[in-house]
DNA sequence: AGTTGTGTTGAAGA
DNA sequence: ATCTTCAACACAAC
């Protein structure tokens, strides 16, 4: 589940820990991660290049690398990325959910990027940044959650773009506003009290500026809390975030509502669960 | 023990 | 164009 606050908590790990260093070697047991590049040429290209810093769009990792090459990374559902040192071990690495480490991205002598993913299906791109930065998924990209320029009057303008569409479709969308994936998007409703199924047209200006106000909060908080680990996810220490002790509705269907005296209930909304109290939510 | 559901995304089909 | 379904893969829960 990594969504915009796990992929915020590793970018800064990775900026502190690894930014500076330089690959030396690279292995995998899983080369089909690998999506533009055969094995042999990734290795040839990404060694001896310079970690030159670590940034993201919603969900998507970007590793830039002297020579003018990025590392591109999208987590999906099980990819993490640990840093691993010689003189510098944690207990969290035993854990059943880092074992599953994929490839390995050496870093100068005695450092190690282990990629555990369960389920495969995370992706790794190299290229020139201009190629990566133009890649049509990058392009397609909607405004990133967090950004400072994603504010009130571009979030009006999207709903209005798209009347008919439900909110809790629309804001997991990540063409339309990147970052947000299904855990969070029924915290936010929760918190902004909106029925995911509400369509945006229906959303008057009033309940706008709530939702608005409750993406940039529960993310806000979220990445405060370094994300949440309702299974896979973990940090670079190999460690879990905190975010799934405070949840309020997601995956808490048949408990009591936080708010009133309702229960949550679990819907689907575009093949996806979705959690919501209909009682607090309108 | 076999079936079902799982955080993501993109391609294929309607 | 826009929506739905499915596939990528492994595992836990039922």
């Amino acid at each position: 589940m990594p969504e915009l606050p796990e992929v915020e908590t590793v970018v800064s790990d990775l900026n502190q820990k690894i930014k500076g260093d330089t690959i030396v070697d690279f292995w995998s047991e899983w080369p089909k991660a690998l999506k533009n590049i055969s094995l042999s040429s990734f290795k040839k290209t990404i060694k001896n290049r310079k970690i030159l810093g670590v940034r993201r769009i919603g969900k998507n990792i970007f590793i830039d690398l002297s020579g003018k090459k990025t590392l591109y990374i999208h987590l999906k559902m099980t990819g993490h990325l640990l840093i691993k040192e010689k003189n510098n071990s944690s207990a969290f690495f035993k854990d059943r959910v880092n074992q599953y480490i994929r490839h390995k991205f050496f870093l100068g002598k005695d450092k190690i990027m282990e990629f555990s993913d369960v389920r495969k299906f995370a992706k790794i791109v190299l290229d020139s940044t201009e190629k990566i930065n133009n890649l049509k998924e990058i392009k397609a990209l909607g405004i990133d959650a967090m950004s400072l320029d994603f504010n009130f009057k571009k979030f009006d303008e999207i709903l209005n773009k798209k009347p008919q569409i439900k909110i809790g479709i629309l804001i997991m969308d990540q063409n339309v506003i990147a970052g947000i994936g299904n855990i969070y998007r029924s915290e936010i409703l929760f918190d902004a009290e909106i029925l995911p199924t509400k369509k945006s047209v229906d959303i008057r200006t009033a309940e706008r500026k709530k939702l608005f106000a409750s993406i940039k909060k529960i993310l806000k908080l979220a990445i405060k809390m370094r994300g949440t680990s309702d299974s896979d996810y973990r940090d670079t220490r190999g460690a879990p975030g905190n975010f799934q002790k405070v949840l309020k509705v997601y995956r808490k269907d048949k408990l009591p509502c936080p708010k009133c005296d309702g229960k949550i209930e679990r819907g689907v909304l575009a093949q996806r669960a979705v959690f919501y109290c209909v009682k607090c939510q309108k």
